[in-house]
DNA sequence: CGAGCGGTTGAGGCATGTCAAGAGTTGTGG
DNA sequence: CCACAACTCTTGACATGCCTCAACCGCTCG
């Protein structure tokens, strides 16, 4: 691990309380790695040994049942996964790959067991964090069962507008094959619909969006605080897609 | 509250370690207060004042969105339900209502939050129990993504089952109209879609279910213990539908 | 240059939702 | 105790959202 990660990592909500010894006490057994894109990290249903922290690059979580896969959440830098695995000790529930050249610190699973039960800032970071990552779980699910796939268009790319600044352009952060996934939805079936988003106040041209209409868009995608809305975490710095338990 | 009420609170995961004194102190500023049916407790988006502990009856959590309603959980005794958003100080993301007469412990989230400054134990319970929750919700999310409705139909059938010790008949714990609204479909389609699966190995006549192949049902539901499987949590008894944080 | 991949578009089909009606059940108030 | 209202569940007819399959374009990268 280079000396310069180092304040990054402290400065994650999640290890910024905890006393100095002890956070030099579960870096010293850690170490950094760096992947190629496009490569398996975890693989669902084994073991959880690490949390990963992403330094740099992109990282994909999915799941797969019965030869259908689909996309969970995108992490970006610098935030972590799969940490409610590692607390509870039990296997992945959710498979996860590189979108591109990416640094992974990766922390020993047993290791920060030990540690929240010994530093009491660290456990209630841990609490804090895996809190927000349920509640936008629960928010992701609201919005698979209680809007159609042109309503989750629809507030996502206005949601990414918002992320950006309310600006009226921006550019999609992932590819579209990926969002569709995450969406919950087919690529074909993206592509129609942000043909059709078009009469809605939105354009969208390769991965550039330009909202022409945000008054119209808005009102087609009624965006709600309880599904769309943001879990304060001071660092998790606006990620293309919601987090990463 | 009842005096008996103490030894069953004390015995759920999250209270059973910590210490006597201190979890004295949580109960002294608790108290009990009885329901009756259809009675909303919790109204999405209002601030979380205090986590509820349902000791006897049934209590639905849903959420709402531009005038559409769905079924996130069912709370069983005993068992805590939005200790997220206790934890967080943050609103509700979900609402609750009983479904029959009910018996809830009434915990100030500001206690709390208190206590799991205070004691260790408790801090530690308290992240289980929010990973656990976490994980479930991610697997309600990945059997939404990824199984049409008449899988996911078999797939709760199947572990209705599995629930009530791989029996072959049980009786379906909730109404069909509230399965189908946690199952992410109408009630008519659900009605359709049981009719269907009775040449797949499972007859459900009302709410009375017989597993009449269940070697057919299950090549159907392919049940993986990634989406199926229980979030091992000793008291958490076997509840109608995955649980509620 | 050709292979591979992401994205788009069209045609067609299936799954699922919508609307409507009726049977059975439950709960309630006269 | 009965009558009525309200509700669940079911079934049918129909509409439509979304998926599947296939073809094609353009780009990237060996």
């Amino acid at each position: 691990m280079r000396p310069e990660d180092l304040p990054e990592i402290r400065h994650l909500h999640l290890f910024r309380d905890m006393s100095e010894a002890n956070f030099s006490a579960l870096m010293a057994s850690s170490y950094a790695q760096l992947f190629p894109p496009s490569l398996d990290l975890i693989r669902q249903g084994d073991p959880a040994d690490f949390l990963h922290i992403v330094l740099e690059g992109t990282v994909e979580l999915y799941a797969a049942w019965n030869g259908r896969e689909c996309t969970m959440a995108v992490v970006r830098p610098v935030s972590t996964f799969i940490l409610a695995a590692c607390i509870r000790d039990a296997p992945y529930l959710m498979s996860a790959r590189t979108l591109e050249r990416t640094r992974i610190i990766l922390v020993p699973a047993a290791d920060l067991r030990g540690m929240f039960r010994k530093d009491a800032e660290f456990s209630v970071a841990v609490v804090d964090e895996l809190a927000a990552c349920y509640r936008e779980m629960v928010r992701s699910s609201k919005s698979l069962k209680l809007r159609n796939s042109r309503e989750r268009v629809a507030s996502y790319l206005l949601r990414q507008s918002q992320l950006a600044g309310n600006v009226a352009g921006y550019t999609l952060p992932v590819e579209k094959r990926l969002l569709a996934s995450f969406l919950g939805m087919t690529p074909e079936n993206l592509s129609r619909t942000l043909r059709t988003l078009e009469a809605d106040g939105v354009k969208v041209d390769g991965s550039r969006v330009i909202i022409t209409d945000r008054e119209k868009l808005t009102r087609l995608a009624c965006p709600d605080r309880l599904i769309d809305g943001i879990e304060p975490l001071a660092e998790h710095s606006g990620s293309s897609i919601p987090s990463a338990g």
